[in-house]
RNA sequence: GCUCGAGUGGCGGAACUGGUAGACGCGCUGGAUUCAAAAUCCAGUAACUUCGGUUGUGCGGGUUCGAUUCCCGCCUCGAGCACCA
């Protein structure tokens, strides 16, 4: 019988299904073993070959620890909210939920054929209302918590409500905002309940807050730092301007510390924990504080819009000890001080240059780093040691959105100072020993020594830095802080497809919908986009009022602001469903809890993740943000999501081209190309052969628009495409699909071809042509378990020979799996097999493991022969075979006998024998005589089991 | 500019803590089988070579009996961050 794999394929998949193989339990004697993929946005394109690489590595992974006794959780589900299938609805008309809906479908059939081990009674779709519920449910703790920083920890909001009852503010060390005001227990208790809430807001750890965000006009909607790409959207590449507008958000930053510090526990890639290093990116420095100076000051003293500490400027810097460096400093355009300071003389020139820099957008700004610019403010403060006057000028080259917003200029020290500082002519004093200035700035931290600086003279720079802080703290003019450029994250989005804030609004405070009463269903629209007075997508549903006596959705037009009040308009972004999902399939079903208690202290968190890097800086520190957060509350064990994660390189496509010549109807092929002047054009990959070939009646019908081309072949009439390692994607015309390499090799083979192509790391092209061998392969092994057409195995002993090969295989193999090293574990199996074939192995002892061995990467061929074999059981829960070193000892080692460090040849030695006896026997062999020809060895080393090399 | 990866045959890649470079597979060449093709099987396949050898893991040095592996200095490619004070 000939290994008929679709039939095969196709009955393991139902019987799979049907006996429910892959479900899991929460309650169970064995250890647990949770296997994540990262969550899959159901697009309607489909999957292509790139995409299961890494599902086929979880699903191996995930298999492997079942057969050796894990209770293994290995589920899958759908991100299903987001911006394809609300565009899709825009254009069409068509609800999102129903692609949605009809994109996963086409999704799981893809899946299904690929054999995965998922347990699919856990399947969450981020769309569904039973599952957004627990999303809005998080929001709703969110709002009510707050982040206390003396504890580290998120703590509810009623507790910071008795706190400000007791004893005011003054005390509370929080994560809030910026312009949170200082009151007594007294004032708290006389604030109007409104006020209350106002101050609150301030606290929540998520909250309202008019915020300057990223507006993306093509797409509606504004976008989180991470969505954009150099400037523009990730999505679509679209521009995105900077635009005021009141959004919730999300006090991400208040986690900073415990989101750096926790990467140290994590079993991730280097470079990935780099990425959020940078990301959170933390520097440690001092606040300092200037004074203005003279006129400066009085003209601000009789601002009356001012607070007192706004009166003066603050600085964040890395360098407090290099303060005496400073002969001017920068405010950003848009500090709030620049309008107050600036001098009658100065004011139009400044007034121009804030005009001209807000025009700038974010993109212009980042490309153009060369040109400086900047103006004199006419103002000046006082050097908080020396008192002396500091002159006050704005550049662009300070950001707004970091620190303060404005720095103390060190030009000795910084180069960015130091240029401001050449090309506007200002002094650039040096205060470092032995350092040369004439040319750049000198940055250099350990080791310098300070000069020219009062009580830091002569202080190397850790000391020096230690000092200024001490002596700002003790004059009052600053102290030492840790800044980080992780900023809050903006939560809102102007779109329809996403969850609905549990959210309405009384005289225009948030006020949440109590938890009982959700989900809060997205309602129907007339059309996807914005209103026409500007409102997101929600604004157009006539049904999206609460009542608060009914708990219940109700017509806009029972608004009356006592009773029914409006509902929220804008909803959730893309990584509000995935920031938790993993918790979901612990206790998928759960009506009562996001998951319950027991549920995911026994499965506690995911052990192995393995999905795509581009989620280096989003998703992977949301769910970080969100899992510490649901700790710190009492609803989670465990205070990170994903203990171990890989990410799998992408699968590139090799895309194909035929050539025009400039100008003209004609193609010619690659090797005829010469010096012509030629315009590639993609062809679909589909049309060409493995030798390259271009099907020219088919690329015709093709793109009729060549039907009359002038193909211009090579001698034998054929037409050589060229090739092109790119991305792969429906535009390049190079997509490979799954589905064609099942229906064609099997499953098993493309699931093994996959891990074959190279490190799960490594970016790869995938070359279909290389398939056969691995397809060849599993031939053979299904060659072992037959004779000729009939399943034949013997009950006989095996030989010693197919014993060592089976056991080095499994010894390999198991290695190569718990290193995740799945390329160099096929190749095992390859030698194994060609070894058995040789040997003419058929014994059971050896085939019946094999088989085994196998399942994890070739599930469908491995449960065939299994059952063939006599067992009744599924495959997937036998016990993993276990390597015996007996069966490996070897008495006879064949040295390489190395010349200067060259092999020159080999000889069979037994391994006990003696250094001296090798050295010997191996001078003794003519072999030996004659590479020395009549020369003297000066030495010979014998590493016994090793080498021999003779030296000299 | 900074950080992190990576450079090995025609191609994908292998080589565990320094010890036979190129496993395994693709492709290619030759052969068997066949009326023929596909499929299958066998042999060969780093380069150069006067067939003795010589050179070879991005480049230049170093350590070592011995380096793809360790150290120093460069080059190239990829990824991330990027006026972050």
């Amino acid at each position: 019988m000939s290994y008929n794999f679709n039939e095969i394929e196709a009955k393991w998949q139902k019987y799979w299904s049907e006996n429910q193989t892959f479900r899991a339990s929460n309650s169970s004697d064995k250890p647990k073993y949770y296997v994540l993929d990262m969550f899959p946005y159901p697009s309607g394109a489909g999957l292509h070959v790139g995409h299961p690489l890494g599902y086929i590595a979880s699903d191996i992974y995930a298999r492997y620890k079942r057969h050796t006794g894990f209770n293994v959780l290995h589920p899958q589900g759908y991100d299903s909210f987001g911006l394809p299938a609300e565009q899709y609805a825009i254009q069409t008309g068509q609800h999102p939920a129903l692609t949605t809906a009809k994109n996963i479908k086409r999704y799981r059939e893809q899946l299904d054929k690929i054999g995965f081990s998922f347990d699919w009674s856990r399947e969450v779709r981020t769309s569904d209302p039973e599952y957004y519920k627990w999303t809005q449910w998080i929001f709703i703790q969110l709002f009510e918590s707050w982040y206390d920083l003396e504890a580290e920890k998120s703590r509810a909001i009623s507790e910071l409500e008795e706190v400000f009852a007791s004893e005011g503010n003054s005390r509370v060390n929080a994560a809030c905002d910026d312009d949170v005001e200082e009151f007594s227990a007294d004032s708290w208790n006389n604030f109007s309940s409104e006020e209350k809430q106002r101050i609150l807001l301030k606290y929540r750890l998520t909250y309202l807050a008019e915020t300057e965000v990223n507006w993306c006009p093509q797409l509606g909607t504004v976008l989180a730092n991470d969505e954009i790409v150099n400037g523009v959207s990730e999505r679509g590449g679209y521009p995105v301007v900077r635009k005021k507008m009141t959004q919730w958000s999300m006090r991400i930053s208040a986690f900073s510390e415990r989101l750096l510090q926790g990467l140290d526990q994590l079993d991730w890639t280097e470079s990935l924990k780099e990425s959020q290093r940078n990301w959170i990116g933390k520097s440690v420095g001092a606040m300092v504080h200037f004074n203005l100076y003279g006129e400066t000051l009085k003209k601000v003293k009789d601002d009356g819009s001012l607070s007192e500490h706004q009166k003066r400027i603050s600085v964040f810097t890395t360098r407090p000890d290099t303060i005496f460096g400073v002969s001017f400093m920068t405010l950003a355009p848009e500090h709030d001080l620049v309008k107050k300071i600036t001098t009658p003389q100065q004011k139009e020139e400044v007034q121009a240059y804030v005009a001209a820099s807000a025009k700038r957008s974010e993109r212009e700004r980042m490309a153009d780093v060369k040109s400086i610019t900047g103006v004199f403010t006419g103002a000046y403060a006082e050097h908080p040691f020396t008192k002396e006057p500091v002159p006050i000028w704005i550049g662009d080259y300070v950001l707004a959105g970091y620190g303060t917003g404005a720095v103390m200029a060190v030009p000795c020290g910084d180069q960015r100072d130091y240029d401001f500082a050449k090309h506007f002519e200002i002094p650039i004093p040096n205060i470092f020993e032995n350092a040369d200035i004439s040319e750049a700035a000198f940055p250099g931290k350990e080791g310098t020594v300070i000069a020219n600086s009062d009580f830091l003279s002569g202080l190397e720079y850790k000391e020096a830095l230690q000092k200024v802080i001490l002596e700002l703290e003790k004059t009052g003019h600053g102290y030492g802080k840790t800044n980080y450029r992780l900023r809050d994250a903006v939560f809102s989005r102007q779109r329809y497809w996403g969850e609905p804030f549990p959210v309405y609004y009384v005289n225009g405070m948030p006020q949440m919908i109590d938890a009982q009463h959700l989900p809060l269903r997205l309602p129907e629209v007339e059309k996807y986009l914005p209103t026409e007075t500007g409102e997101p997508p929600l604004g157009n549903a006539t049904n999206w009022a609460w009542d608060t006596k009914a708990n219940e959705v109700v017509s806009n037009k029972e608004i009356d602001d006592k009773t029914v009040f409006p509902l929220e308009l804008n909803t959730m972004p893309g990584w509000a469903g995935s920031s938790w999902y993993l918790f979901r399939y612990m206790d998928a079903g759960n009506e009562q809890e996001f998951v319950s208690k027991e549920a995911q202290k026994y499965w506690e968190n995911v052990d192995l993740y393995i999905g795509g890097s581009e989620h280096a800086t989003g998703h992977l520190l949301y769910s970080r943000f969100w899992t510490k957060f649901l700790h710190d509350r009492g609803q989670l064990s465990v205070e990170e999501p994903f203990k171990k994660l890989i990410n799998q390189g992408m699968i590139l496509g090799q895309s194909a081209f035929v050539y025009r010549l400039e100008g003209e109807n004609v193609l010619v092929s690659k090797n005829l190309l010469g010096k012509n002047e030629v315009q590639p054009i993609h062809v679909d990959v589909s049309l060409v052969n493995h030798s390259d070939e271009l099907d020219i009646e088919g690329f015709k019908k093709w793109r009729p628009e060549f039907k009359d081309a002038k193909f211009l072949t090579e001698k034998d009439g054929s037409y050589i495409v060229g090739r092109e390692v790119e991305k792969m994607s429906k535009s390049k015309y190079n997509v490979v699909n799954p589905d064609d390499i099942c229906e064609d090799y099997g499953a098993d083979t493309l699931r093994m071809y996959e891990m074959f192509l190279g490190p799960l790391e490594q970016a790869k092209p995938w070359n279909t042509a290389g398939i056969t061998g691995v397809h060849n392969f599993l031939k053979k092994l299904w060659k072992l378990y037959h004779n000729g057409e009939e399943f034949e195995v013997s009950e006989e002993k095996a030989s010693a020979d197919s014993l060592k090969s089976l056991h080095k295989t499994i010894k390999k193999v198991t290695e190569d799996i718990e290193e995740f090293s799945f390329n160099t574990s096929v190749s095992t199996f390859m030698i194994c097999v060609n070894e058995l074939s040789a040997q003419k192995c058929n014994s059971r002892e050896v085939l019946e493991p094999l088989a085994v061995l196998i399942a994890p990467y070739a599930p469908h061929i491995a449960e065939e022969l299994w059952s063939k074999l006599g067992n009744s059981e599924s495959v997937v829960n036998a016990e993993y075979p276990v390597y015996e070193e007996k069966y490996l000892v070897e008495s006879i080692k064949n040295y390489p006998i190395s010349f200067n460090g060259k092999m020159r040849f080999t000889m069979e030695l037994p391994l006990d024998m003696q250094k001296d006896e090798i050295e010997k026997t191996v001078m003794a062999d003519e072999r030996t005589q004659k590479q020395l020809d009549g020369r003297t060895p000066k030495k010979v080393i014998v590493v016994p089991g090793k080498i021999v090399n003779i030296v000299g």
